[in-house]
RNA sequence: GAGGGUGUAGCUCAGUCGGUUAGAGCGUCGGCCUGUCACGCCGAAGGUCGCGGGUUCGAGCCCCGUCAUCCUCGCCA
């Protein structure tokens, strides 16, 4: 079928095209039809402009939401009476003098032309419809966000000197980290290729074959729970690098960043202050001030501790955790002097929610209100720890909190790694109710110094924190027979907003040192050669100094866009189990199939 | 694997203490309307109250089970 094609965009027509012939092809958004007068907004990707359909045009045509068009006419200015400010287009309509319809459109399963009532639309239903979903003026920006951005990347890196190398998506399965999905192998039935969980091996072979400078826009596959920031398929921008010490990649990565993000904010108008160069901090600094190793730094609110001051406290509960070798640490809550008894049982039972027995709390104020105890310097602290704690223990809580009268401060007495927990997530939560997680800030920064290996209780044994290539620093290598917890590794995450958001590592490149690696997280010989055979071989090839960084491509548009679901930046998104409900897609398949394959499925296993 | 929320018209939701024929807005269909831009006005159609079972004289509402979906914890080197 033949059409008149666009001369124009519908989102472009202006003032200056008065009393020129026109021709749009788009999506009729929307209908007003006075009787005698029909109006039409027609959309097309770039945008809405408003039609005038003359009865004797229009006849008898069906038009309704949605049906696609292709409408000559004569571009005409609007009295200013007429004159639609909310339209970049308002100031000017088409006065249609000839109209064909390309396509009728039946009855939509929810309101495509209303962004405000699409916001709380069943997610399931836009997924099933997601072609319809995407004409969205919103939903097509998140789609040119993401490869305006994805185009920067690549531009940024060509630029200086990095090659694009695709890699297999049938690959090997290496039992460890996420789940694999796996791939049945019709030549050998039994046998299976998995899908990459990342490209890092590949990347790492690359180096030993001297491509020195790498990246990909690589997909990544992990059978594993859904979130709401994670999907079982998803995007990093993968890149590694020869001859470069973690000054080198980080470097690059914050340049890019910086380059990227700062455009993209620029040209999509987007709302985020121009983002600045990265805050770094060491994991230990993390974990101490924020509890984590992916903080906020939007805000401030850092966890403080006053173990030591606690320590022979006529207060049981501090005393007791301090001899049982914990910790008492808190975090201030800005004006939480004014919560209910109420309220503040409520931020107690948040903390228990984290796994802390219970939560103190104290709070100051400069009046003598009743059940208040006088410090003796004009200030006065209620609560529930403030009549067992000495004035000097309160004064000393205090101050580490840097507590002005009116703020509650947020005690939990426990081992380190549940005070790290729980306050970590009383500090994001403190920060949501105080609004300090300011939407329009951007806070990126570099969390360096990871611990090489942590100790798995479980399994008695010491896992790599990152991954079995990561390389420790050289000058801690002497803890290796010692004390290999206090051994740093050269890995690093970049994090924004509470966010993880890329992380990566200088890997080992010395058989030495990776042998030694394998013997302090329990990997045998045999299990060496059976799992990492291949790339152990290729570095005994000469491989060169290397390490990289991947940065995940749905966050960073997810960072721009301040979506809090992964779903809304993939343009066609699986639901929570992995169910695509668009394709159907898991699906059985056919008799042939499972016979080809040389496949069969056991009998579910009856429950216990 | 665990917990919580949701499930009523095409969409978004209301539905009282368990009690008459399950409602509203939007959309759809029909009619009217020459300056609308969320057009307006009049009228109509449209329901397996997710599914199965139970309690009850009577269930959208209570109970048990189940399915789907969303969020969270666990999990995600």
């Amino acid at each position: 079928m033949s059409f008149v094609q666009r001369t124009h965009w519908c989102g472009e027509i202006r003032r200056g095209h008065v009393g020129e012939e026109v021709t749009l092809n788009g999506w009729v958004h929307r209908i007003r039809d006075l009787g005698g007068l029909f109006f039409v907004d027609l959309r097309d990707r770039t945008g809405l402009v408003q039609l005038m359909l003359a009865p004797e045009v229009k006849g008898q045509m069906d038009l309704r939401s949605e049906t696609v068009l292709s409408v000559t006419g004569i571009v005409e200015p609007r009295a200013s009476a007429n004159v639609n400010a909310k339209l970049p287009t308002g100031e000017v309509e088409v006065k249609a003098t000839g109209l064909t319809v390309l396509n009728d459109c039946g009855v939509l399963p929810f309101p495509v032309s209303d962004e405000d009532q699409m916001l709380r639309v069943n997610e399931e239903l836009r997924v099933k419809h997601r072609y319809l979903d995407l004409r969205r003026p919103s939903m097509y920006k998140r789609l040119a966000l993401r490869a305006a951005a994805v185009g920067k990347l690549r531009r940024y890196l060509d630029e200086r000197g990095f090659v694009e190398v695709e890699t297999p998506i049938f690959t090997k399965s290496t039992p460890e980290g996420a789940r694999d999905y796996l791939v049945p192998y019709r030549l050998e039935p039994g046998h299976f290729y998995a899908l990459p969980q990342s490209p890092q091996q590949y990347k790492q072979l690359l180096m030993v074959a001297g491509v020195e400078r790498y990246y990909q826009i690589a997909k990544c596959f992990r059978d594993e729970a859904q979130r709401a920031d994670r999907q079982p398929e998803f995007t990093q921008l993968d890149l590694e690098m020869s001859f470069v010490t973690q000054e080198d990649v980080l470097s690059l990565v914050e340049g890019m960043t910086l380059s990227v993000v700062n455009e993209l904010i620029e040209e999509f108008s987007l709302e985020k202050d121009p983002v600045a160069p990265f805050t770094r901090l060491s994991y230990d600094e993390s974990m101490r001030l924020y509890g984590n190793d992916k903080p906020d730094l939007r805000f401030g609110l850092p966890l403080f501790d006053v173990t030591e001051a606690v320590a022979g406290s006529g207060f049981g509960v501090f005393r007791s955790a301090v001899e049982a070798g914990g910790k008492v640490r808190g975090v201030r809550y800005p004006g939480g002097g004014s919560l209910s008894r109420k309220e503040v049982g409520e931020v107690e039972e948040f903390c228990k929610g984290f796994g802390a027995k219970g939560m103190a709390w104290v709070s100051v104020g400069t009046e003598a209100v009743e059940g208040a105890v006088d410090l003796g310097d004009g200030r006065f602290l209620r609560g529930s720890a403030a009549k067992a704690l000495s004035p000097d223990e309160a004064k000393a809580i205090l101050a580490a909190a840097a507590a002005e009268p009116g703020d509650l401060v947020c005690l939990v007495a426990d081992s380190w790694a549940v005070t790290c927990d729980v306050l970590s997530r009383l500090r994001l939560h403190v920060g949501d109710r105080c609004g300090l997680r300011d939407r329009r800030k951007l806070h990126f920064a570099f969390v360096l110094d990871f611990p090489l290996v942590d100790w798995n209780e479980e399994e008695q044994r010491w896992d790599p924190t990152h991954h079995p290539f990561t390389s420790p620093k050289f000058e801690d290598l002497v803890y290796l027979d010692t004390d290999p917890g206090r051994i740093r590794a050269d890995c690093y995450d970049v994090v924004c907003n509470g966010v993880e958001w890329a992380s990566g590592s200088i890997r080992i490149h010395r058989p030495d040192v990776q042998a030694r690696m394998f013997q302090l997280i329990g990997v045998g010989e045999e299990e060496q050669r059976s799992r990492f055979g291949h790339i152990l071989d290729a570095f005994s090839f000469g491989a060169p100094p290397h390490g990289g960084i991947a940065p995940g491509i749905d966050r960073m548009i997810m960072f721009l866009t301040d979506d809090e679901n992964i779903r809304e930046v993939i343009a066609f998104p699986k639901l929570g189990g992995g169910f695509d409900p668009m394709m159907e897609a898991p699906s059985d398949i056919d008799a042939r199939q499972w016979d080809e394959m040389g496949l069969m499925v056991r009998p579910a296993p009856v429950k216990a």
